[in-house]
DNA sequence: GGCTCCCTTCTGTCCGACAACTATGTCATT
DNA sequence: AATGACATAGTTGTCGGACAGAAGGGAGCC
């Protein structure tokens, strides 16, 4: 067994044995490398490897502490590979979005307020007349993002936040011969739909709007191959 | 900006402008670190967080490829971290399971061959007179994973596939008072009702059984306050 | 031609050193 | 006594060098 492994393996069964509890600080590097048997290098790339997997977090100059593993944490390794997925992979995870974006949308339909539900609809409206692709891609973001919200599940909601970070797959709303432009119009439509079944409380309306919005953006993501070349930012 | 961080964008640049495709092997660890402008040690830290990610793959000797990114390696940091999970955190995966499981219920209700579905009955009527909790574990998830192949979506598969992994729970079939032997009862009884269901070609009912079923299974779970300790195996 | 052996290359691991930062205790001031 | 600046020790972050082990390729031999 390599030594990164085992550094690996014997900090995960101190916190599985309950030795190490979330929130608390590891000891220090050199009692580590000491207790576990392996070099300091071999020691930090295990904890690295520990950090993506949203197990430990360290702090510069103070210590390394086990996090409390909240949904944004764990899901953390899938924030970075998201963005660099080819097309053809990400499309894989629109089944899981439509059945998760679905599911929310109508627990959103049942559970938010009737002035949440108002802010709603005025957002999807404020999208609807917007004609930059990048404040369509912000406000498409915050639209989804607060009936997940809504729905009142933080890991669902945490899930279907780091699958959506593509910006540059919002480059659909830039095509020509207008194509661009009657993609962004039933798209507003859905949207506004969306936020009129969440407004009226009617869940099921909004799961089945929801998911046919979905498998909607996936047929119009297929059409865009082959894949563009990208210049996105990296967070 | 952090070397390690440096170097992690940077590799995520090279990857994400197409330089470097799936597939396709690193420079070595020297070029590397003379481009990015950091030490090696640095360098590695920064592959082992984006091999955690899923984003590269590393074969000893030979070098570092860019993985084909499927969806069992872009989940490999949920791997590590779910068994680590405190009850409490565990559970908050539930609402997400119970959307996702009744969603691959009714899928595989729909596409599962007829011999497929009769196997998994079979295996539901194994499940059921098989007292030994570590061989239920082990049918209990077979049972599960055979519904989430016939649903016949990977990345839902995977995702479930990896929150699953959680085998010291079953230990609420050792509770004592005759409680956990009731709660096998339950639980093989809504196994077999969701295999008849499937092998009935009925989605919205094998769905429903199934949500029910996950439901159920967090209301025991939660039960189990306070947390065993556990002295599970580490993958 | 096929096989074995050797050599080069690269990764995996360890070690030592220093810089950057944090936390803490001290001490003077108010 | 409370407060603030300051010095100090401790910890992580980064770098460079070193060596062992594995993988791959080429030379030489059968």
């Amino acid at each position: 067994m390599g030594a990164v492994e085992s550094a690996s393996d014997g900090l995960c069964t101190m916190i599985a044995s309950g030795e190490l509890q979330p929130g608390q600080a590891l000891p220090t590097e050199a009692d580590l490398c000491e207790r576990l048997g392996v070099s300091r290098s071999s020691l930090r790339e295990a904890q690295k490897m520990l950090v993506v997997a949203g197990v430990l977090t360290s702090r510069r100059g103070s210590g390394s502490y086990v996090s409390d593993m909240n949904p944004a944490q764990i899901l953390s390794g899938l924030r970075i590979v998201v963005p660099l997925l080819p097309l053809q992979r990400y499309l894989e995870f629109f089944p899981m979005r439509e059945a998760l974006e679905g599911h929310i949308a109508a627990l959103a339909a049942a559970r938010m307020s009737r002035a949440e539900a108002e802010q709603l609809w005025v957002l999807a409206e404020r999208l609807r007349v917007t004609a930059s692709p990048e404040a369509a891609q912000v406000l498409d973001n915050e639209f989804h993002s607060r009936i997940a919200e809504g729905g009142g599940d933080d890991m669902i909601s945490a899930l279907l936040e780091a699958v959506r970070r593509r910006g540059h797959d919002y480059r659909i709303l830039e095509m020509d011969g207008g194509r661009g432009a009657e993609i962004k119009r039933t798209s507003d439509k859905a949207h506004i739909e969306i936020a009129a079944a969440i407004r009226s409380r009617d869940p099921e309306g909004a799961k089945f709007l929801m998911m046919q919005h979905i498998r909607t953006t996936k047929l119009w993501l297929e059409g865009l191959r082959p894949e563009p070349t990208v210049g996105q930012r990296l967070g």
